[in-house]
DNA sequence: TTATCAAATGAACAGTTGTTCATATGTTCA
DNA sequence: TGAACATATGAACAACTGTTCATTTGATAA
């Protein structure tokens, strides 16, 4: 490969992807799926609606660290919280979360 | 809530999750996505095939550090190698790649 | 063979991440 | 109000991750 046939791929393959800004915020969001905790509390939302003691018995973890778990899926806008008096009521935002989890699924099993 | 509820509730919703295993490896796949680098490489190969070196200038960084991450996306079956020569020419393992990186994008720009 | 280019690898280091513990906030009910 | 329960948060720490630098391995051509 010449120098010049280097230089055109890489100018014309930099063309094609998202800027770099995009790319940095999409490695962003797969970071929080790449998490086995957070993986599991939204594998168990999958389900229903769940409030934070009913995951952290399910994921068998503390309260804890579900709830620091759980801010940062806040903050990604994957999970909403509703408020039903003591309790915090979690679930799902989005409906790729689920098609995405499925995906990685059918990687892994194949 | 009452206690047997909440038994009900993580008992029920433990039952409806794949094994425990399956979702610490699909954590483990998902991992390779959030690292800005290994995007950037992956998405600069959905494009096309390349080796280490253009890799290297259309991502910015230093040979060394996309030889690190290629190895990792090598060991999750997300890329294969050919050598040409004195190259290794990198290209994309798998069409859910795509896919998923697609989903991630429509969630980020939603 | 030797020189040269391409790629891979190991060690070291800085930066990040997830958990725990202790504590604070928020809500309900007596 | 105060007690009890549910959740959130901050600080600290150990473990992990990605990059750099130096070096090695592999391949080609003179």
């Amino acid at each position: 490969m010449s120098h010049d046939d280097h230089q055109d791929t890489v100018t014309a393959v930099k063309q094609t992807m998202p800027d770099t800004d995009t790319l940095f915020e999409l490695a962003d969001f797969f970071k929080v799926f790449g998490d086995s905790t957070r993986i599991r509390i939204m594998c168990a939302l999958f389900e229903r609606e769940l409030n934070v003691c009913c995951i952290a018995d399910i994921v068998g973890m503390e309260q804890s660290a579900v709830s620091h778990q759980l801010r940062i899926l806040r903050q990604e806008n994957l999970v909403k919280v509703r408020r039903d008096g003591k309790q915090s009521c979690y679930s799902l935002e989005d409906d790729h979360i689920q098609k995405i989890f499925e995906m990685g699924l059918e990687h892994i099993t194949e």
